[in-house]
RNA sequence: UCAGUCGGCCGGACGGCCGCUCCGGCACCGGCCGAAAGGCCGCCGGGGAGGAAAGUCCGGGCUCCAUCGACAUACGGUGCCGGAUAACAUCCGGCGGGGGCGACCCCAGGGAAAGUGCCACAGAGAACGAACCGCCUGCCUUCGCCCUUUGGGCUUCGGCAGGUAAGGGUGAAAAGGUGCGGUAAGAGCGCACCGCGUCGCCGGCAACGGCAACGGCAUGGCAAACCACACCGGGAGCAAAACCGAAUAGGGACGGCGCAGCGGCUGGUUCGCGCAAGCGAUAACACCGCGAGAUCGUGUCGGAUCUGCCGUCCGGGUAGGUUGCUUGAGGCAAUGUGCAAACAUUGUCCCAGACGAAUGGCCGUCACGCAUCGUCCGUGCAAACGGACAGUGCCCUACAGAACCCGGCUUACAGGCUGGCUGAUAUU
């Protein structure tokens, strides 16, 4: 599982299928290359303080960490978005809100299939 | 013990599981790539946010550009004195002014007799020293009274002329202040003290202070209004900059074409003549002189650089990567010098280097704090207050996250520890 880094690969990737929960929002585009699984965090100004942020940012990450790559789809790019609820929000609870999203998005949407 | 004042330090602790990043190690084992050297993952050992990392307000280092010189000007900053320092608007020690019983705190604290300007409202007057109400004197008019009378005195209302700056009133500020004398009433008019100014002497490196004499008050305030004076100052910033280097647009060499600002004709080129040396001609290239335009903050003088189009061949920049990147005006300790800021010497230590940005996530125990309920104890008639213990809940901690590095300033901050000093009270 690789890092997103380029601000290009966020901008495709936010033109992509999204889910929303209270602390975060999943975004997921697929490639066309046999690429990884890469992931990439973005946190604004909106969410906070410098600290803050920080703080959103790890949180989210350790997130993904035990949720891992199994339960994404392969060569695929996801983006989370942190919002202000992920400063306060329970762990456990926000595992829960980010398998739910990531079983959403793989469930084909009936209005674009 | 209470109240206060000035500093210094810390800013959760311990443990478990799972990770991130940097450095070192191949002594051990495993995996992958490679012919090898070696690299990557795993492994082992170690480091990993702050006192403000923040605001980006000053001062530097470092890097690049300008490093063009002189003079002038413009612009910006600083402004009691001495010291510290790489430097500063910082710090230390003084001086002066103001506040506080005091420890101590605050000060944008140079020049207003170089000039210009401003001083709202109120008030008579806000600066070539003013006169509203007053106070006083003289004359005139008028009301009344007294005195033994063609006069004099006192008094009421008012007018004119003059003298005043005591008092009232206005204001942020009113022309030295207080007291005594003096006077028609007053006034530095005179005197004493204080303030101010000038000069002299003494102390101090200096800011300044002390003493004495003289003057007799002259010089209102604002320079965070212009200004004058003294001193200082190039610009931009690690997204600086250096190196390696794609794809697409811009420079040097060669060829051609075209245009040349003028002149020189030095070299080359080409052409003509000649056996040759050479001579003559020649527009383009190079060179020299003058000139024009552009750039170098502005002006002057000087100076430097550059100055067509097309085709073919070679070198620079963007994306990306590497370096810059952490050993430094460094920390700690001791000793010495100094009132101190600080400096010197010696010893010792290596203490984050990320780049969509690591330094964390989750859990447990404990401490601390806050809230609430219960029990017990003390005071009290009671309401209530204080203390101790245990439970539960909350925050699981305030302010806040390195981004080239230092010295400061400013601002934010739950709570805690600690030292000096001051005042009050009590006891000895």
């Amino acid at each position: 599982m690789d890092r997103l880094k380029r601000r290009v690969d966020f901008l495709a990737v936010a033109s992509g299928a999204r889910m929303t929960s209270p602390a975060f929002v999943v975004q997921r585009r697929k490639r066309e290359d046999d690429g990884p699984v890469r992931i990439g965090f973005t946190v604004s100004k909106k969410v906070g303080t410098a600290t803050e942020r920080n703080r959103v940012r790890r949180r989210l990450r350790e997130l993904v960490k035990q949720v891992g790559a199994l339960s994404m789809r392969p060569h695929s790019d996801y983006v989370l978005v942190g919002r202000r609820g992920a400063l306060h929000r329970g762990f456990a609870t926000m595992l829960d809100d980010l398998r739910l999203a990531l079983h959403r998005l793989d469930r084909p949407s009936p209005e674009r299939s």
